[in-house]
DNA sequence: CTGAGTTCTTAACCCAAGTCAGGAAGATAG
DNA sequence: CTATCTTCCTGACTTGGGTTAAGAACTCAG
């Protein structure tokens, strides 16, 4: 049931099988079913969770429209941040778009960890690296390509997510609205 | 000299004097002229560094074209971080637009750092989490706001900006071209 | 102070995305 | 299987940003 969650943590850094035990002691294991919320707007985000399987659409909520941000698929780590850390209200809700089991971390267990040792501690740092990353070359994407382009990366990057979300919320990801999507589709057809 | 650095490192949590002077002295002092590139596109980004004084654009090149990403501004901390923890070549350049001062840390000094003490890797993650959260609020009005409203909502938190960066690069950080920045301007004039 | 270079604005035209409306295709529940 | 709902596509029209070109305003070095 963790052995897809060992993997990755080891994929930072090299953990003793002490550290693994204690960090796993820590998780909580939860099933979100479809289409139902793993987090809803305007709630305090409490936990970290890891996406053993399934996957969930993140999306923020502005006023009657909603902007799908990113999907999270299997092997990947989501929260809403700043919400968690600052413990303040999410702007955004976590919808899960087919049956999906998370890890969760809580958040203080998440504290407990790093006050247990330096090495959970470099672990959170390690991660907040890591999406940070991620995030600034989402950014980067939207500042220097075009929908249509960030449309054939996606399309080159993630050909599975086509499969499993509906386009509409491809669309959203991208920043443009279904129709465009459309239009675009017909235009690179075959590309 | 380091007054103001001191201030923003005890704005994450509290160091002792000892832990103060201990990362002072990894910190290396650095002026960068006018015009003058603090990291040049791809270069590896061997540095975080702290705005002291002064304030530098940081921005993507692509084929002939650049795209400001964002503007740093006295007291806060910028580095290309994928080029600094990947040891990867940058794809960004960042320019003083002033005189600018930086105190800088380099790679080894960061990771003789986050190696003397729990307390440097605590930093160092909660360093990596507010420039996350910063960014993420940044990713999310690309997404749910028009250009227009970027324009309003930068001239409301960032007024100083404005007397101290050439328009085009606020254009751009917009993710706008010039000309259409200035009919923003025009048919937002006085609000 | 002057002249050269840069920055900013304006205008005209083009084009891609937004919007609105309708319909086809696909999924789902009964 | 049928009726319903959602998703996706298409077309007509609007709108706002991109592009090109030009000139005005500003900067700055000599």
């Amino acid at each position: 049931m963790f052995d897809k969650l060992i993997k990755n943590l080891n994929g930072y850094l090299s953990f003793t099988e002490e550290e693994i035990s204690f960090f796993l002691s820590l998780c909580e294991y939860k099933i979100v079913k479809k289409y139902d919320l793993a987090l809803k707007v305007g709630q305090i985000c409490d936990f970290v969770a890891y996406v053993n399987k399934g996957l969930l659409r993140y999306y923020y909520v502005a006023g009657d429209k909603e902007h799908t941000a990113r999907i999270f698929l299997e092997d990947s780590w989501t929260s809403e941040y700043a919400s968690f850390l600052c413990k303040k209200p999410s702007s955004v809700s976590i919808e899960a778009l087919e049956e999906t089991e998370l890890i969760i971390l809580r958040y203080d267990s998440v504290q407990r960890g790093y006050d247990k040792a330096k090495v959970f501690e470099r672990f959170g740092r390690l991660m907040a690296e890591a999406l940070f990353i991620d995030l600034e070359n989402r950014n980067s994407d939207f500042l220097t390509k075009t929908p249509e382009e960030r449309y054939l990366l996606l399309l080159q990057q993630e050909p599975e997510m086509f499969n499993r979300v509906p386009l509409k919320y491809i669309a959203s990801m991208i920043g443009i609205e279904p129709e465009s999507l459309s239009r675009i589709r017909k235009r690179t057809a075959g590309r």
